[in-house]
DNA sequence: ACTTATACCGGTATTAGTATCACGGTCATG
DNA sequence: CATGACCGTGATACTAATACCGGTATAAGT
């Protein structure tokens, strides 16, 4: 085996990880916030929906500074679960 | 184009990154890190040497967690420059 | 000298991330 | 209803990340 296919938990991660970054977009709209990290609108539409689970690190650290998050309460938060996913959206 | 292929200044900050993490690795081995982050020790040694740019977010984050980084810190300081990267040095 | 451990390197295989293109839905306006 | 602008989506293309294998080099321990 080469490359081992993400596991079921990596991609529920991933779905976690992409309704963080959907939740701290808001209102604004994908293309504005993709042109602020630049990248393509489509990529941040997979990021956000799961369907790209394991995104590369400097395109979340894009992402995140268009969206002003910390990478380590990002990690953290999808880290280790959905509960800590859900204090995440608490405290902002 | 379907995929751009990475830019010379991405590979640079690869090197960078890599180079972080090597010199913060210290005297622990590949290996025993790798396995610690849950990576194979080529990969690790991939990201090192910069042969890998632009690994994915969860393995920094794994990585950055073995060794004790900030993933914000570790952001910043590859991505504005060499001398970030040195002031991160100096900091630790 | 032999073994062991560590790291580097090249090649190979397979999956996944990212970008471009073309399409459907929505809403405002004529 | 038609037109257009904006937003999200599916399909497709191509590169990069990751892992496994074999080989090489160097240093330490026996």
């Amino acid at each position: 085996m080469v490359r081992v296919p993400l596991t079921p938990e990596e991609r529920q991660r991933g779905e976690r990880f992409g309704a963080l970054l959907r939740q701290a977009r808001g209102e604004r709209s994908m293309i504005e916030v993709a042109a602020a990290a630049g990248l393509s609108a489509e990529t941040l539409r997979k990021i956000e929906t799961g369907r790209a689970p394991t995104p590369a690190f400097f395109t979340v650290a894009a992402l995140a500074a268009a969206l002003g998050l910390s990478l380590d309460e990002l990690a953290a938060a999808c880290a280790e679960g959905p509960s800590a996913a859900a204090e995440f959206r608490r405290a902002g």
